[in-house]
DNA sequence: ACTATTTTGTACTGATCAGTACAAAACGTG
DNA sequence: CACGTTTTGTACTGATCAGTACAAAATAGT
């Protein structure tokens, strides 16, 4: 009963979460979410409730993507060490190939939010433990099935590839070079053993 | 001739400097910089030009301070090795100890600014050049007097000694926790060779 | 067709923003 | 002490911001 709804709210969260990713919290204005989102501010607020709240969402969308796109190269039946790479490697092609210099939403949020939204930036931390996470439990498995590929202490690997992903996303975005990128790449992967 | 200025014009900039490390560009208003600044409005339009112009000035001068950090543990007479880790670990400190959730000024504004900003964009990047320059110079240095603490490619290092260093500052921004950053800089001096 | 209910479009609100106008203040010089 | 010159304090401007008010529109049930 009631007037129905004109607009898939999933897809409006989506959009949403695209134009935060390009252009920051502060600078992107209601309108431009609104213009983004295809929808009125009537809708908007009655849907999202605020524009912070807009975010904290868009932020957990973000997260459960990431996640996923890390998970799921970690469990393909392979030496661990390739998935690593290709995982790296996909953020690289993402800077040279994808919309330009959008960098990583959630690095970008931490840069711009953190200390004065300790909301948005706990939702920050969150996203980084769980890929720090998703790496551990592939380097784990890897290391539990016999796999040699790597060595070494299986939690400060991941946290140094949770890190080597920001450096990359966030050089990247202010140098979108490809050479750059690759020399990283390759450096990082001698440390996993 | 004429009234005498009644602030010192390079202690101005860093207070400016500091504000905007702290806050951002978008999130720290005239007010706030004239306030910190300890200036009124006349005085910062007429010495500073803008807001833009204040940030660009005040990038000019963190980019001298950190290529000059980097250079001074880089030329010290030891095993460049130690040198690396001295100033990986400086940033650990300074994530750990100092003012709380900074990170770096430069990658803060490759985040928060970069595409929109054209003229901010490009002093990042110069900056980012200049630390791997730094890097670089001191990688070879020790190289050719025979430093038998590193091997490999001394470009490829030093763009990922870059890249590491925004990986600790922005990791350190949202989680400031010793033990994760101490993690990601031993694995990172693995690479080293 | 009429009513109750929900969504939508649009005009509005008060706050805050960067930047400007202008007169008063503080100097050196005569 | 008066004048020219430069700096300073403050009030102002128009634009833009996030969020709200409210009536029109679109549905289901009767």
């Amino acid at each position: 009963m009631g007037r129905p709804i004109q607009f898939d709210k999933a897809q409006a969260l989506e959009r949403a979460m695209e134009a935060f990713w390009a252009r920051g919290f502060e600078a992107t204005s209601l309108d431009d979410l609104c213009a983004a989102m295809g929808i009125g501010r009537s809708s908007f607020y009655r849907t999202f409730g605020s524009k912070h709240e807009l975010l904290i969402a868009a932020l957990d969308r973000y997260d459960e993507r990431a996640f996923n796109r890390i998970m799921r190269e970690l469990i393909k039946p392979r030496p661990v060490r390739q998935s690593v790479a290709a995982i790296l490697n996909g953020f690289v092609d993402d800077v040279v190939a994808g919309p330009g210099q959008r960098g990583c939403l959630m690095g970008n949020c931490a840069a711009e939010l953190a200390p004065r939204d300790p909301v948005a930036s706990a939702r920050v931390k969150q996203s980084f433990a769980h890929v720090e996470r998703a790496f551990r439990e592939g380097l784990s498995r890897a290391l539990a099935a016999g796999d040699t590929s790597v060595a070494g202490d299986v939690d400060a690997l991941a946290r140094f590839l949770t890190s080597t992903v920001q450096g990359i996303r966030l050089i990247g975005k202010a140098n979108p070079d490809r050479d750059t990128l690759d020399d990283i790449v390759r450096v990082a992967l001698r440390c996993l053993g």
